[in-house]
DNA sequence: TTGTAAGCGTTATCAC
DNA sequence: GTGATAACGCTTACAA
């Protein structure tokens, strides 16, 4: 499929104005020039409908307005709502963006980068989980929620503030006993600092807690033998919980429902993330939200920082609690969400 | 904020390998040429670290490889996952894709436009809501779910026939008298002739039924006030609903429960969308599935079709209809989804 | 088969 | 201020 080369060039603009080329450029690149001639161009190109060819100019310049984003998908929401700040954002600075979608797949991640780099991208923005990515120096680099090294940029929420806020929260709320739970094959990126910060709080207010790593095959079970053993006189023995998502986080409400607790009066959770259900704009569960926003915006402006040699290597970017019904602190929650 | 002019030509190459720029652009392009050149050339392109730039090639060819996605935004579930599997089909053929979100904004969507035709993409794949939309006539243009011309072909749902039968299964499953619903601005796309399908089923197997057009200013207070005008012995008069959306759907639940009207015992519901909820992959509620795999790589072979001069204007695709809850057929539900 | 050279549409450097 | 002209990196006849 070829692009029907038809359109008209600059050439096509000065003949017709009856002006030398170098005066249509002028006028196409607002360098000053005199008033009839610019006129006379403007008219002209208007009239053959000329558009820059910004192939051309960027062979030229090496300015092509385009950074890329290579992303798991924009299925997932925190993916899609991220990469929606990330285009606009980019789009307000005079950028497009060129989006290639991984699927976290390895292989595809470093074709991605490679393809990308082959169109002359001004920048990259990456959320990947790959340890070897193939990073062609003196093209700008931003990861997301991936600390590679210091010459890489990450930007990512406070993970580890976030998982001190929740264990606090939990605490405050009345929880004596505290439970970490997180799922899915290893997490090497940020998002393993939640955990960290978790433990971190409870060893240093002395509560006691403990730690449950469900993996994909046996699901949810592990944790179900390990409540149904620790329930004393009907009431479950931990009595807050932090999921290290808000999807499993609901998933971890499902099956408190089964054991027969009740949520937030036997149990309380707190996810991560901060998603709101798109049907009608409430949180899933209580959670500790990440500010994507922030994170877009900070992610770009440092992708374009003038001086990329006094980068910092790690931009982690404050988290909120905001209530969702899984824990005891309803009346804030309905105030905050202007419930009826 | 420039890219470091560092990276090798061809020429660069061509000097490393003791050949002639030409042998290096065939070796790139895989034409044939003497084993040990091409040999030399290879070596001499990985020492170098040689990548061709699209920029200058795309001069020559007028063959970018970027096809550009115009549409809302990413954050909504329907247009991520569309995006999605768009992104995905495109890179499956060879393309890129220019990510480009308009928050349904007219103006931004025809800058939108221009942008990317200014890229020299060779295809543009958009999602307006924009009646005069200006395209270039010699660039491929697709249109999802928004018939402009003849000229430009549009894929869409078969929203008709969505409409029907929706019609059908609330009919099938006991309902008696049948409502449709929707709300917010004039729709001026496609998504119109769900309510155009649902009248005519209806009609033409006499039917009771009724329409309501809720607007964004009262909300659902219309809907209230109607179906508490129609209560007879404490059971709805109107006892099956077809929702425009799954969205509008899952609300107009909550209204009912305020009703405390049973869901689906008194009244049954479908929406339109079909969407599953991220976090368990369940449906909202009974719907009207939407094929938006189909849609995309529907969109992506009319974009490529050779012969672009005999396509069709109008491609509907099948949809097909899924329990998800919010009506009788509860049985049929559990089984589909696998659930325990 | 390999090498050479013209030109794609722009920008930028100069004389004018 | 304006207008030739030489790159930019690559493809592609065409000549060797």
């Amino acid at each position: 499929m070829k692009i029907k080369g038809t359109s008209p060039t600059m050439k096509d603009v000065a003949r017709e104005a009856g002006v030398a080329l170098g005066t249509v450029s002028k006028v196409m690149n607002n360098i000053p020039v005199g008033e009839e001639y610019r006129l006379k161009v403007e008219a002209a190109a208007k009239k053959l409908g000329y558009r820059v060819n910004s192939y051309a100019k960027g062979l030229k310049t090496n300015h092509t307005g385009i950074v890329a984003l290579i992303i798991p998908s924009v299925r997932h929401p925190f993916f899609g709502i991220l990469t929606d700040h990330l285009c606009r954002v980019l789009m307000k600075r005079g950028y497009r963006t060129l989006l290639a979608t991984t699927e976290s797949d390895m292989e595809m991640e470093n074709k991605c980068i490679r393809l990308v780099q082959q169109h002359k991208v001004e920048g990259i923005i990456a959320l990947t989980y790959n340890p070897d990515i193939e990073i062609d120096e003196d093209i700008p680099f931003v990861s997301i929620d991936r600390f590679y090294t210091n010459r890489v940029p990450c930007v990512a929420s406070d993970n580890f503030g976030g998982g001190q806020l929740a264990a606090a929260k939990l605490s405050e709320l009345g929880a004596e006993k505290l439970l970490f739970l997180r799922i899915g094959s290893s997490v090497i990126g940020e998002p393993d600092k939640r955990e960290a910060g978790f433990k971190a709080w409870c060893q240093n207010h002395k509560i006691p807690h403990h730690v449950i790593h469900l993996n994909d095959e046996d699901g949810f079970k592990p944790f179900y033998d390990f409540l149904e053993n620790h329930i004393i006189e009907g009431k479950p023995e931990y009595d807050g919980i932090f999921c290290s998502t808000d999807q499993l986080a609901v998933n971890i409400l499902r099956v408190l429902e089964q054991l027969g607790l009740k949520v937030p009066e036997d149990v309380q959770i707190i996810g991560f993330d901060g998603l709101l259900n798109y049907i009608d704009y409430k949180p899933y569960c209580s959670s500790i939200v990440q500010p994507v926003e922030k994170i877009a915006e900070t992610a770009v402006e440092i992708l374009f920082n003038e001086d990329r040699s006094k980068l910092p290597a790690l931009t982690c970017l404050p988290v909120s609690y905001r209530p969702g019904g899984t824990t005891g602190d309803r009346d804030m929650e309905k105030k905050k969400n202007g419930e009826v």
